[in-house]
DNA sequence: TTTTAACTACGAAATAATTCGTACATTCTT
DNA sequence: AAGAATGTACGAATTATTTCGTAGTTAAAA
């Protein structure tokens, strides 16, 4: 029994760093933080206590065998985002999924293969 | 020129109450915090702190000829909701949209109207 | 083997967001 | 007219989140 509505949710700083781990399978915080740092200016040291908080909280396990220790996320990105996802909903979209689903077509452009796949998913929905 | 990307956007207790004042359209503090009250425990001098906050911040403006001031929105639930939903996109779903629509699709049951509706939709925007 | 580099642990500072108490003014009730 | 109720203003406490410095350890390089 996953995705339950009361999930704890990852903070937007550790979500960048599952981001980082549902893509690679495991990594060091050295690697984690490479990777992070392409992307914005952050210490070292922050990247290794967010993972460790992330670790105390249950989002990661680690394997500390080596000195370097290997994190590995314990949540799946379907969940989590899931999660995210309703959570956001319920706050700006009164939980309302197709008013969401509304305001993000008509305010996105998309290809014309992204809007077929949508169509199809609507089709076997409607056809069970 | 609306919706910016770069708009600032409100926090979720401010969220909360703009959407009060875009269904009530304008209103004292004392009732869109009576309107509060009957979702979460909260104190009246903390709702009118936000609306003071929010009146700085740009979100609010409001008639203080009485002694009662009335506030009402100066920024729309579209645009705001919109610029919300943009920034979701990109921490949560790297910025796709069809990712998000996709799992909103799988994740929440709809009904067969809505699911309509967002067919039409996306019929509406193939054929342009 | 000494120095330098890389690593963890962790307290605590910095920043952001939320919440409320208190002071003071105005209006309403009695 | 006195007291109670209702209103604004605003500093500051509280809580959540982010960020980093420092201490101490181990491994690698010189």
């Amino acid at each position: 029994m996953n995705k339950q509505n009361y999930m704890i949710q990852p903070t937007d700083a550790e979500l960048e760093i599952l981001k980082v781990l549902w893509k690679n399978g495991s990594a060091s915080v050295r690697s984690v933080h490479e990777i992070l740092s392409t992307e914005k200016e952050v210490g070292y040291t922050t990247t290794l206590k967010f993972m460790q908080i992330m670790h105390e909280k249950g989002f990661l396990d680690r394997d500390t065998s080596q000195r370097s220790h290997i994190y590995f996320p314990l949540v799946k990105e379907k969940d989590i985002k899931g999660s995210l996802l309703k959570n956001f909903m319920k706050n700006t979209y009164e939980g309302s999924a197709s008013k969401l689903i509304m305001q993000a077509l008509g305010n996105n452009k998309m290809s014309a293969n992204e809007l077929d796949e949508i169509k199809a998913l609507i089709n076997k929905i409607e056809n069970i």
